[in-house]
RNA sequence: UGCCCGAUGGUGUAACGGUAGCACGACAGACUCUGGAUCUGUUUGUUAAGGUUCGAAUCCUUAUCGGGCAGCCA
């Protein structure tokens, strides 16, 4: 089971959610005397957040009522399939903090799936198919129009036992017959319009190899791997609610003593992002993303190359709720978990994005002295660190006007703010180049003020971060934006594809900045905050000369919020 | 124009016939050595029309809108 500390849904009871509730109604009736659920990823790519909340709903019912979970790799398809995927798998969920009672594979029950295949066959409720896949789309119908019996449908038990064995033999090519259950050509749900449960694929597969030619489909293996296993929650998303009286025709047929019971519920979707494997592969082809890692993806390492923590995600994940209504989640709601735990628990540091050089005049030329910063103002124990400060600093190039409006707190021409956690000091003179724009700023500080306050009581407005310019350490710093402009990413107009809403701005690239040197070195994926900045995280493409900083959430700033609604003019 | 499913503020989500609540967002104010955090307050909602009932978001009917299903994908 994942973590259970997690915090209880904003609103109703906790567990009050229609899974939950069936399955302790399931308990209480007597229909089952014992919970066991499971996850059954494609390794067909690697997860995303979605993923997790199936991962963690399974994980967590099966806790909540002293079950168990398996998570089991749905692999029966190897063309798609692979030992990388397998592993990402595994490894993000881990990151994640889910765990499993067991780790299963379809595959580890390919020898079970094909006697049950054969039980059906003897029953005569399943027989030996040699229509093509044209064929099979044109005998079954429409959902207006019932379906036609196949040519060999009424073939005998022994015979369609023969073909089956032989098709596993492999002495026939791909394509050239399929095992069907044989079910009801009229049904008004197509889905019982004899499914395929096998067909012939001579393709080595990741983890059986060149055993089998023929693979079950998703249908057959699914309710049959569940049953195998003793599950009694079969939990999956809405797109099988279809699905849901075949997996039950095959459980009733193969006279299975567990009738698991399947429950659908909906999908995670969060506006202005894709969650799309094929989607996320045609962006990395196109280079609009580096790769299933790029800090813009909803992926499990995007997400946490920008910076989340697992228990952000977790907790989002788990605030969302299980219903069956299709949902579009705004993504501010995922940036309120990550900037609530980080709040009390990131570091601050300093770090100057856009350069401004300031010159203190009464400064003593040389000297440098060293000033105290806490790391955390939100946690006592958390400590402090030394940093230095000398007559050249740095301070962020829009925390200075010559003329502000006045709403503006920072520093103006003749001015005085406060440097955090050192000195006040006061803006007496403004350097330009020759095109006007402001190089240098030059200023005079107040002794009296080390450590940020003075005798005297005097209030300054702002307060302002800064590095000392001869100790900074040049870092690059991206900021990140929605991957896509558009909010509905899950339904796209007709003829366009998600490369056409990429967000020009969804990263933005600052390589001038300065930052603190107790920053330099860190890659070691801590989250900091970078005062009145946001939350950062060291990315691998950083070295120890030149680190890189991802931005994983801004702070909330009222102050460029005041300048979005009414801008200057 | 077959079958299945869904619809509660801007976004999510509660209320299993009895006061429509919570979270996020937005807005306003207080406070502040981060215009952060924190605190306080405000705004906005049961898709529609009938029916059952003392009483309906909840039960029934119909309509509307949205989603899913015609892979040898899952």
């Amino acid at each position: 089971m994942a973590d259970s500390s997690h915090r209880d849904p904003p609103g109703g009871e906790p567990g009050a959610d229609f899974v939950r509730t069936a399955v302790r109604d399931d308990l209480a009736s007597g229909r089952f005397d014992r919970v066991q659920t499971r996850w059954p990823p494609e390794p067909s790519g690697y997860p995303n957040i979605g993923h997790a909340k199936a991962a963690l709903l399974n994980a967590d019912v099966a806790g909540e009522f002293d079950g168990s979970c398996t998570l089991r790799f749905d692999d029966t398809n190897p063309e798609r399939e692979s030992v990388e995927y397998v592993e990402a798998f595994r490894d993000d969920m881990a990151w994640l903090g889910i765990t499993w009672q067991q780790v299963r594979f379809a595959s580890d029950y390919f020898g079970r799936l094909f006697e049950f295949a054969e039980r059906l066959v003897q029953a005569g409720d399943a027989y030996v198919c040699s229509l093509t896949a044209d064929q099979v789309r044109e005998y079954r119908g429409a959902p207006t129009r019932p379906g036609r019996p196949s040519p060999d449908r009424d073939r005998s038990p022994d015979e369609n036992l023969q073909l089956l064995r032989r098709m596993r033999e492999g002495e026939f090519p791909d394509g050239s017959y399929t095992l069907r259950a044989r079910i009801d050509m009229a049904s008004p749900n197509l889905n019982l319009r004899d499914p395929v449960m096998y067909r012939i694929r001579h393709a080595e597969h990741h983890r059986t190899g060149g055993e089998w030619c023929i693979y079950p489909s998703y249908d057959w293996a699914h309710g049959q791997s569940d049953s195998i296993e003793g599950v009694t929650h079969s939990l999956c998303s809405l797109e099988f609610e279809n699905n849901r009286p075949l997996y039950d025709w095959f459980l009733q047929h193969l006279e299975s003593e567990l009738q698991s019971r399947q429950i659908e519920f909906n999908h995670l979707y969060i506006a202005h992002a894709t969650f799309g494997k094929r989607v996320v592969r045609a962006l990395i082809e196109k280079g609009v993303v580096r790769g299933w890692d790029d800090p813009r993806l909803l992926t499990i390492r995007g997400l946490r190359r920008r910076g989340y923590t697992a228990a952000a995600i977790r907790g989002f994940v788990r605030s969302v709720g299980v219903t069956k209504t299709r949902v579009l989640i705004d993504p501010a709601q995922l940036e309120y978990y990550l900037r609530e735990e980080l709040n009390r628990t990131a570091q601050r540091r300093m770090a100057v994005l856009d350069p401004l050089r300031v010159v203190i005049t009464n400064y003593p030329q040389g000297r440098t002295e060293q000033v105290t910063a806490e790391n955390n103002p939100e946690d006592e124990t958390a400590g402090s660190h030394e940093l230095p400060f000398s007559g050249e600093l740095y301070i962020e190039a829009d925390d200075f006007m010559e003329d502000p409006p006045r709403k503006f707190f920072r520093l103006a021409l003749g001015r005085e703010v406060r440097l955090k956690h050192a000195y006040y000091i006061t803006c007496d003179e403004v350097v330009k180049d020759t095109d006007g724009r402001v190089v240098e700023l030059r200023c005079s500080y107040d002794p009296e003020s080390r450590g940020g306050g003075t005798a005297d009581g005097r209030k300054v407005k702002g307060t302002l971060h800064w590095v000392s310019a001869p100790h900074a350490v040049d870092a690059e710093v991206r900021l990140y934006d929605h991957l896509f402009s558009r909010e509905d990413m899950v339904s796209l107009p007709e003829g366009t594809t998600a490369a056409d809403y990429v967000n020009p701005d969804s990263e933005t690239v600052l390589s001038t900045c300065k930052i603190e040197p107790a920053l330099a070195g860190v890659a070691d994926g801590t989250t900091y905050q970078f005062l009145r900045k946001g939350y950062f995280v060291a990315d691998p493409d950083g070295s120890v000369d030149r680190p890189v900083f991802n931005r994983a959430v801004g702070l909330r700033d009222s102050w460029a919020k005041q300048q979005a609604a009414a801008p200057p003019g």
